[in-house]
DNA sequence: CGGGTCAAAAGGCATT
DNA sequence: AATGCCTTTTGACCCG
């Protein structure tokens, strides 16, 4: 993996995804982050035809099809000890862009619907499996928190602007690495808050 | 360089 | 057998 070519990490994408729908916090920035968005999204696609991780680094993605699960037999080397040695992909963005979007489109797909999006992205369809998979634990794991959260602000007498707060301080923290997402606004940073 | 975080992938077990 | 959920492993990246 080079510099050229950042994965995009699906919660940044889910992030954007809300605010595109409007349930986050600063219309202002929103607004920004959407702009941002369509405009990351063509570099992305730019990106995308000049330089494939997994033609480069990965065998991942450049399987036959006739394989399930090419990922793990072609990719993946054995140390010396003779135990295999698990290589991990990283998504392009365009891929994650394209994952994420069926994902909010549907939480589940049918072995059609995955063989499909498969071949569409230049993946196997294990990894679109798995993708999904681990997909719905996080969206689990992250409701979960958020209601256990709001339990205990309940339990605290703690306001809403505390969650509010406490929403803002997690997406600076999970921006911390993304820097075209913070020069959306000129005031907006680490030391903003 | 060590530690933290995130995400891809594998493993285990349950369900259909 | 295929697929699900959940946990663990692994590797890349970042920060102090």
């Amino acid at each position: 993996m080079t510099d050229t070519v950042k994965p995009l990490t699906s919660f940044l994408i889910e992030d954007i995804l809300s605010i595109k729908d409007g349930t986050d916090f600063n219309g202002k920035c929103c607004l920004q982050v959407t702009e941002r968005c369509s405009e990351w999204k063509e570099e992305s696609e730019k990106l995308s035809e000049q330089f494939r991780p997994q033609d480069a680094a990965f065998g991942a993605r450049t399987e036959s099809p006739h394989t399930s699960c090419p990922s793990s037999s072609e990719s993946s080397s054995f140390s010396s000890a003779g135990k295999q040695k698990r290589s991990r992909a990283a998504f392009t963005h365009l891929q994650v862009l394209e994952l994420e979007k069926k994902f909010n489109h549907q939480k589940y797909l049918s072995a059609q619907e995955r063989a499909h999006l498969a071949s569409t992205l230049r993946l196997t369809e294990t990894q679109v499996k798995i993708w999904f998979q681990n997909r719905r634990y996080k969206t689990k794991r992250k409701q979960q928190t958020s209601e256990f959260c709001k339990d205990a602000h309940k339990a605290d007498g703690l306001r809403d602007d505390l969650v509010r707060s406490s929403l803002i301080s997690s997406f600076c923290k999970a921006y911390q690495y993304r820097p075209y997402l913070w020069d959306c606004s000129p005031s907006w940073g680490p030391t903003f808050w």
